[in-house]
DNA sequence: GTTCATTTGTGCGTATGTATA
DNA sequence: TTATACATACGCACAAATGAA
């Protein structure tokens, strides 16, 4: 079996990338130039395009070009106390979030479930997206007891961080219960959302945070970049 | 914009296979008649089948035909006490563990960091195989230090699980000190030995356990088919 | 605001290679 | 060996998004 030739410009570009030749968001050639320079169809560009983008180390963007990827993997720890702004910010990344919506519900099954509430009690959606360096990294929604929490997203946006707006609902510590996280490809929105390649997959996070003594406060699904993150867990005390 | 052909495909297949009209195992007709039916080209046919094969709801396979999947996704809870069979055998599955191979090799800087040995220390990689109801669903390596568990592949695969091979060390119980989690596409030997689809995404998945008091006993590496495992961590103990 | 060239996205037809039974 | 079915590959046409004239 001789190499295949789309594999072989693939694995040009992902070594030109890798020793600094191309940088980032550096415009490639286009597909016909591809085409032309590596004297294969472009087919075969377009199938090693579409690897690179899948492995989040190019953004192909319709009507533009092609670039070479700027957004480097972040590292994010989930532990007992997982801190969205202290996880990331030591690595130099600069984190913001930003609230999208915040709409009170009836609350889905699973979500009551998580919270310990009865079925179909109100609860809080808050909908963000969060970026590292301008750059979308995670999108989802949290869910809070509408009783307990009326106002969460309006007291998070001001307060700028979810630990301070706990403090301002008088629990001064909380802690993380439970995560689970899968792996499935990117809906065309989620894509959008995350400006990335629809071919790039995403994490599904699920999470309950909760008081110290083990009382749920919030439970949230967020979606991730595959290509953006790497998530670690210290068992020992986070 | 119009519904793409491809997807059109792509979701009744989905649909078929979600409503029971299609079930596991189940072969799917071939390109060409499915191209006949929906009177479209092949190419989007394979564009469809390649998306449900990412996913993990259908298998490719040359030669052979397209079949619906017959492997459920499995919940791996990762917890203080991460125990393989403990964990995934309540599901209902058949989890078996097979040993591909066992060698003393200088460890790796990594390595050697993960265990606190000196750079250079030798490790014994013991590799190995992990199906649940006969398919593969991850496949890595343990590193352990060789002058403590000299013979540890051997006893582990004399015993059946990990837990009692430890004991026969004198170590009654064990934690997970670490984990971290990243997706990333397949290499083609990997798909293969996971004989799953190159198109489906892996999670590579570094684990470090101790013994209670915090020392490193192992560290490991696995690949896990991005289709068949959900993730689940407890934080409040496991 | 519109038009137009550029660039990526979708789609079809066809030929040939490779793995399986 | 042969037939079947998926894999790779090329060429071409047109659609859709972008940005500049």
């Amino acid at each position: 079996m001789t190499r295949e030739n789309w594999t072989i410009i693939r694995d040009e570009i992902s070594r030109d990338i890798r020793s600094g030749r191309l940088s980032a968001g550096d415009q490639l050639p286009t597909e016909l130039q591809l085409a032309d320079r590596f004297e294969i169809g472009r087919h075969s560009v377009r199938r090693a395009l579409e690897a690179l983008a899948r492995e989040g180390k190019i953004s192909i963007e319709q009507g533009r070009g092609t670039f070479v990827a700027d957004t480097p993997r972040l590292t994010y720890q989930i532990g007992k106390r997982t801190r969205l702004r202290r996880n990331l910010i030591p690595q130099g990344v600069d984190v913001t979030s930003q609230l999208v919506s915040a709409v009170r519900v009836a609350a889905p099954d699973e979500i009551a479930q998580a919270l310990l509430l009865n079925s179909g009690a109100q609860v809080l959606e808050s909908q963000r997206i969060t970026l590292a360096n301008d750059v979308p990294v995670a999108f989802g929604s949290a869910y809070h007891c509408a009783e307990r929490f009326p106002d969460f997203a309006e007291r998070r946006d001001v307060l700028g961080s979810t630990t301070d707006t706990y403090r301002s609902f008088g629990i001064e510590d909380y802690v993380r219960l439970h995560t689970s996280i899968y792996s499935r490809s990117a809906k065309p929105d989620e894509a959008k959302t995350l400006k990335q390649h629809v071919d790039v997959p995403v994490l599904v996070v699920t999470a309950i945070d909760a008081t110290p003594d083990g009382t749920p406060i919030s439970t949230s699904r967020v979606i991730w970049s595959a290509a953006r993150v790497t998530f670690t867990m210290e068992q020992s005390d986070g």
